[in-house]
DNA sequence: CTGAGACATGACATGTTTGTCATAAACAAT
DNA sequence: ATTGTTTATGACAAACATGTCATGTCTCAG
């Protein structure tokens, strides 16, 4: 759970990071509205925190451009009591939601999930499978091997998306014929040879530890081995 | 839940097959070896049940070939008390289990139950989003429009799905171009325009009733109108 | 009714993806 | 070491995806 905090009084922002941040949120502090501008649009929250009275910019100035962005993380305003001004008082129906200072603890971490249950409704949860270091996210379509993003096409990811299913099993040229293409009959043809040559150049050929293993005589698959590799044993031939 | 039930003895069979559609299931009862072999390829269930000593094929000689194609459909075999061949011993230990006849319902239930259990343990959960009879399943990568399959290419799919999350809203085309393209600033093009285009065409264009609509000087809105299009009101002019 | 702006549509060009093939390299058995 | 089999790899071509552009059509204000 990553909360931005946009809140220019030092003092204050402190306090609240470290409270959420016991409350095990991971908490970013921007002190000003052009920084925090900044990480809101490049980097990805589950709230948003936000004085509205920043010394460089509004904050709503600020989640207006956001919002025009087509973003959507909810934000939490905190504003002095005597600022609840019409455009404060309406912000709640707007999805987002706000708190006039001095606040309890309490009170701020249960706005916070009162918004975050909100923006979870309707989204669906992001499947991820994992090997090693070696990331697959299947809804976002998104690969990562040590946190680098890596881009595949369908076909590669569809053959990826098999074989972390079946990790660990040997799998052989036929059966991923017939699951990750529609060939059901043996056909002469090496498609999986060439496409796992492609797999390999994008996922294992700048790293040490291998992933996709040839079983000679069998097929294909994938595993995290061990450090050292053992001797032979599997027909492992990389390295 | 879909159960395959491949039985020769059809007066057995059809008792199995009331009990289970009693218990919540949906069964396809096949006579045959080879009818159920069809079945078994062509169509997705979620437990098999079949006697080993069928007339024309046996049963163990369909699983394996069922079984080199991929398919991991857990099989609970049906036998008579007195074949209690090594083979049959064997067979649970593969992820399969046996049952021998005559058993009671109950203990068929519970098999049942156990082996769905065991299959679903590791399958992640298919995503699926749906408006009227248009249907996507993300983690599958497909999309269906009254149960047809439709193949979109990779920003289709995006954009289907973009426009699938924020359902009902009026999504301007600057907000699709920074979530669905990169493009942050207001290029001057017409991309989103004809990705629409592509995307009427195949999820719109056959089907009388609209699921895309332009609202003028706005964007773009994904929605189920009533059967009745209202007059004018919100810029339709589709049809 | 008319004209300007907004949207739809078809054609085209460019870059990608994916399969096939020929050849090289690695391996296993002799 | 030699040989036959299996796998790896690079090059090519066809199919496909995706953006741009020019032109046609619709809508609405005046």
């Amino acid at each position: 759970m990553k909360v931005l905090l946009i809140e220019d009084e030092k003092k204050l922002g402190e306090y609240i990071k470290k409270g959420l941040t016991e409350a095990g949120f991971i908490v970013d502090h921007h002190l000003t509205g052009l920084d925090g501008y900044h990480a809101l649009m490049t980097e990805e929250f589950s709230v948003i925190l936000m004085d509205v009275m920043l010394p460089d910019v509004s904050g709503f100035e600020l989640v207006r451009n956001y919002r025009a962005a087509g973003k959507r993380t909810p934000v939490l305003f905190l504003t002095a009591k005597d600022d609840l001004s019409d455009k404060i008082k309406g912000i709640e129906i707007g999805g987002d939601d706000y708190l006039t200072k001095p606040f309890a603890f309490a009170e701020l971490i249960v706005r916070i999930k009162s918004l975050l249950r909100r923006a979870n409704q309707s989204d669906y949860q992001s499947t991820i499978m994992q090997i090693a270091d070696l990331k697959m996210d299947i809804a976002k379509r998104t690969v990562h091997r040590k946190d680098k993003a890596i881009k595949l096409t369908a076909k590669e990811f569809s053959l990826l998306q098999f074989l972390l299913e079946r990790r660990g099993e040997v799998l052989p040229r036929s059966v991923i014929a017939s699951q990750v293409w529609d060939m059901n009959f043996e056909n002469d043809t090496n498609v999986i040879d060439v496409a796992i040559r492609r797999l390999r150049i994008k996922i294992d050929d700048e790293h040490e530890a291998k992933l996709i293993h040839t079983v000679r005589g069998m097929g294909y698959r994938l595993e995290a081995l061990a450090t050292e590799v053992q001797s032979g044993a599997d027909g492992d031939y990389s390295k």
